[in-house]
DNA sequence: ACCGAGAAACGACACGACGCGTTTCCATTG
DNA sequence: CAATGGAAACGCGTCGTGTCGTTTCTCGGT
């Protein structure tokens, strides 16, 4: 329950997870359907049958429910796969984002306005950097590094540039309006053209 | 004068070139200081010296100023280098558009919160496309397909591609808050990576 | 194991402030 | 003269907060 902005006060006893569960799904549903932007607290306040109040008593903003939110939602879909091979485990893992994340629409409208909110709120961009992307960050270093160790890729491959080459491209579509987002055989020459550069001296 | 929506008004024959200027800059202004988001039409107004009514005349929305201004703030630096070394040409056009556009917190901030809105309004997300980005994608495509003409990279390479995993990561870190852009070696590393990954069969 | 007191969360409603996009009225300008 | 620009105000909607009465959970006493 990582209350990104609630520093002083103590970690709350009583909560309706009902209620929780319903104001999550609503931002979510809301943004699907109208994008991020035009969404109002007192709108998901009242699809989620709840009270305005009770969302400010938990949440400071419209944007920390959403970054919630996409947490939970995200979660689920966040292991990364380990077969031993490196190229296959990407494919699987970045297919699994893209249908998860960015092509459905109900998850890809509000991480966009999401993202913007962070630009005027550095509490929230903290929550997107920390909570969201870090740990899947975390992950994908991981195993990257694991793929190094194995010779998969040369020694002195630099995870992080790796995992931006891979993963820019698909935001890249996604907030740029560039075009329908990668299937898996675009996932594929995409992966195949980013792994060749770091290929291992033969 | 590319007024993206205005379809039924007849071009206009008197208008103030000061106001016009006026308001331009304001909007980036602003936008630099508080963030697109916070912006507000009166505010603009307030700070180019204008009446609401006059923005309201010319523009539909907050952000078809704010996509007018970008566009006037960016058209300098718009064309392409061509030195018959493509590497070196990316990298000072990268260069450019990176301290330019996107370290530059009046340009990369404005530019943020744009992108924001065009996923709740259409038209926006047209006008950016097709006005912004699209003559320099344009430009690039061009630029690449002489360097594949003389054999610099495959003969089978995408030049969309290439301008997809070239550009991304500039624009992953301007929206994810991934750090500081790349300087001029970073952007070396990066454009050697891609274009190693697309080089000509030795 | 039961129960009742007190605290906290809850829903409903109302508030003042502010930005929205528009309109009216008038002065300015080509 | 006709279109433009400036000043001010409109009704509307959302913001974040406040109040009030009710419900729901926690916990200590018998």
């Amino acid at each position: 329950m990582p209350d990104q902005n609630a520093p002083a006060q103590p970690p709350h006893r009583r909560r309706s997870e009902s209620s929780r569960r319903a104001i999550l799904d609503a931002s979510l549903d809301l943004c699907a359907q109208h994008g991020y932007g035009p969404v109002t607290v007192e709108a998901i306040a009242a699809r989620a049958g709840v009270s305005k109040k009770t969302i400010y008593r938990w949440w400071p903003s419209k944007g920390a429910v959403v970054l919630e939110a996409l947490n939970d939602a995200a979660n689920p879909a966040a292991d990364f796969p380990d077969s031993g091979d490196l190229r296959e485990d990407l494919v699987v893992q970045m297919g699994g984002l893209v249908r998860g994340l960015l092509s459905d629409r109900r998850v890809g409208r509000a991480l966009v306005g999401l993202i913007a909110d962070t630009h005027h709120d550095p509490r929230l961009a903290h929550g997107l950097v920390d909570d969201l992307f870090g740990p899947r960050v975390d992950d994908a270093r991981r195993r990257l590094l694991k793929a190094r160790d194995a010779g998969q890729i040369r020694s002195d491959a630099d995870p992080d540039l790796l995992i931006e080459l891979l993963y820019a491209p698909l935001y890249y579509r996604l907030l740029l309006h560039q075009g329908t987002l990668q299937d898996a055989d675009e996932l594929r020459v995409l992966v195949d053209h980013v792994l060749r550069s770091f290929a291992p001296p033969s």
